[in-house]
DNA sequence: GCCGTTTTCGGCCCGACTGTTTTCAGTCG
């Protein structure tokens, strides 16, 4: 609200944007057009950045994503209210029905074809449409189509919340304020949460003007919508809010607990007493120091020993050329030996993923013969033979017997289907877990961050099948994975099921995600000894429980 | 229409697959 003296707020001007987009996309405007002005719409949508004020400055462009063209409407909106262009398009369809589509999940023309069969021209009379079973009257639309609008229908429009940021974003993004200030990262990227929302950098001064000024001249700041004496809020050029604190210098320790900490964690604390830093803030409230990663609601006590970077031996699920991956099988062992690991397990994906190039067995065995020359040049670094073999929709593996006997390491994984019922998914799983072959279960529950939720899996159930046959449950470090997450990780780790860190890298460069994937183990409370690739390489081989000698002895 | 550690043009993932439907949108890595 603050400052909008045209009246417009963002909500309003999203709207408006959004609107515009699918009447361009409608009146053939080149795909990329609209998408462009959709994602503007979200940016303005759930930015605190006030765009009116923005626009009236001149500085709206500096908001990524908001390029000439589209300044070009948000001036003409904010100096008439309206955009002529849109409403000369509105004139010709019902604006409503169009925007209606993306709530839906139908596309513009689809929603368009709807309200010209049925005769309606708005979401009441759609509703009505629907309720009377006239749906099916468009073509094009079967009874399943029709489940699904109707399910859409029911459902009330979600206040508009912006996206959380992976940690891939997330962390960058506040490093590079701390860096440039000075000051040192915290909110939740500082406790490697997977999903940041809250941004902080805390800075130590005695003289707060001068670093908050810094903050407003910093290229990557657009708008600052708070600020008193000690403390600012600031909109990134992503539209990101981050709080900047600048503590007095005995005070350091205690705002960079408070802004580290999740809010529920560190109100268990209060009052937090000064200090210097954190050590002495610990110190003061007579409890062992807590790492950032532990700061969470119900944390009490003694941390434990906590699984480190350096522990991890090597890493059990990489990709290469071939399958999805962009380096060749030597190049990943390369780079694996350089980050000073000892082995590293090759795992492409098999011929069902169908969506990506995947390995049959006579596949698998060639590359076992590139695997084996590339080691004689790795030695003593070892390259594993492995598989990231799909789970079929049966719950059988995609590769036979004899192949998965020869390999190494076995990562089981769901591809296809992962919206199926949670009988079929735990289902299928125990059932690939019973193969004797199977070493790891991978990327257990799906889910991808901001795009698809965990599947209705019984991971109670797939961890107690681990435990009986001593198999391993994965912590996958892609950054919009991380899966298990950190509860399913307590929940493994209290239940006795081995835990291995992986990246599930398709480049040399995606090996460094180890550390969200560590990062996420010690948020579940991992120590070193929980995990199985803290174990030198024939140990961790002679782990592998389930193999034929045990199964069929 | 926007953007840049492929920087002022040429990409912006995409192509096979699936379910539902009979032409297309959603799914998958």
């Amino acid at each position: 609200m603050e400052g909008s003296g045209s009246g417009l707020d963002n909500a309003s001007i999203a709207a408006r944007l959004d609107a515009f987009a699918s009447l361009l996309e409608l009146a053939g405007a080149g795909p990329y057009t609209a998408r462009a002005y959709r994602r503007a719409a979200d940016l303005i949508r759930t930015t605190p950045a006030p765009i009116a004020d923005l626009v009236r400055e001149g500085r709206v462009r500096e908001l990524r994503g908001i390029g000439p063209g589209i300044e070009r409407r948000l001036r003409e909106l904010v100096e008439t209210g309206e955009i002529a262009e849109l409403e000369e398009l509105e004139r010709e369809v019902s604006p409503e029905l169009a925007g209606l589509g993306r709530f839906l999940g139908v596309s513009v023309r689809r929603m368009l074809e709807i309200g010209r069969v049925l005769g309606i021209r708005t979401l009441d009379e759609l509703r009505e449409a629907a309720a009377a079973g006239r749906l099916q009257e468009v073509p094009g639309i079967g009874p399943e189509t029709e489940r699904k609008l109707r399910a859409a229908l029911a459902r009330e429009p979600e206040p508009a919340a912006p996206r959380p940021l992976t940690l891939n974003r997330s962390r960058p993004l506040v490093e590079s304020i701390a860096d440039a200030l000075g000051g040192v990262a915290a909110g939740d990227p500082s406790r490697w949460v997977d999903a940041s929302q809250r941004f902080a950098v805390v800075c130590r001064s005695p003289h707060p003007d001068d670093v908050l000024d810094r903050f407003e001249a910093l290229p990557q700041i657009v708008s600052v919508v708070e600020r008193d004496e000690r403390r600012a809020l600031g909109v990134t050029v992503e539209g990101v809010p981050v709080e900047l604190v600048v503590a007095a210098p005995e005070r350091f320790g205690t705002e960079l607990v408070r802004a580290t900490g999740s809010p529920e964690w560190v109100a268990s604390l209060e009052p937090l007493p000064d200090a210097p830093d954190e050590e002495g803030v610990f110190r003061a409230l007579g409890i062992p120091f807590v790492p950032p990663e532990l700061r969470e609601a119900g944390f009490r006590g003694e941390p434990p020993q906590l699984l480190e970077l350096t522990d991890v031996r090597g890493d059990l699920h990489c990709h290469t050329t071939w399958s999805d991956g962009r380096a060749s099988a030597y190049d990943m062992g390369l780079a694996a030996r350089e980050r000073g690991y000892d082995y590293l397990a090759i795992c492409d994906h098999t011929v069902s993923v169908g969506a990506v190039p995947g390995l049959d067995a006579d596949g698998v065995r060639r590359q076992g013969e590139e695997i084996a020359a590339a080691n004689e040049r790795l030695a003593p670094f070892r390259l594993l033979r492995g598989s990231e073999c799909d789970i079929r929709r049966d719950g059988s593996l995609d590769l036979p017997e004899d192949v998965l006997a020869e390999l190494d390491w076995v990562q089981a994984s769901v591809h296809g289907g992962q919206r199926g019922s949670r009988e079929e998914l735990t289902g299928r799983v125990l059932a690939a877990l019973d193969s004797p072959y199977v070493s790891c279960l991978s990327h257990p529950t799906g889910r991808l961050i901001n795009h698809r939720p965990p599947n209705a899996i019984d991971l109670k159930a797939v961890f107690a099948q681990l435990v009986e046959t001593g198999r391993a449950v994965e912590v996958n470090g892609l950054p919009d994975r991380l899966d298990l997450r950190d509860e399913h990780v307590r929940l493994a780790r209290e239940g006795g099921v081995p835990i291995v860190v992986n990246t599930d890298a398709h480049s040399t460069r995606g090996l460094a995600n180890m550390e969200l994937a560590v990062r996420t183990a010690r948020r579940g409370g991992a120590g070193p000894g929980d995990v199985l690739n803290t174990l030198p390489l024939d140990e961790l081989l002679a782990r592998r429980f389930g193999r034929p000698e045990k199964r069929f002895t």
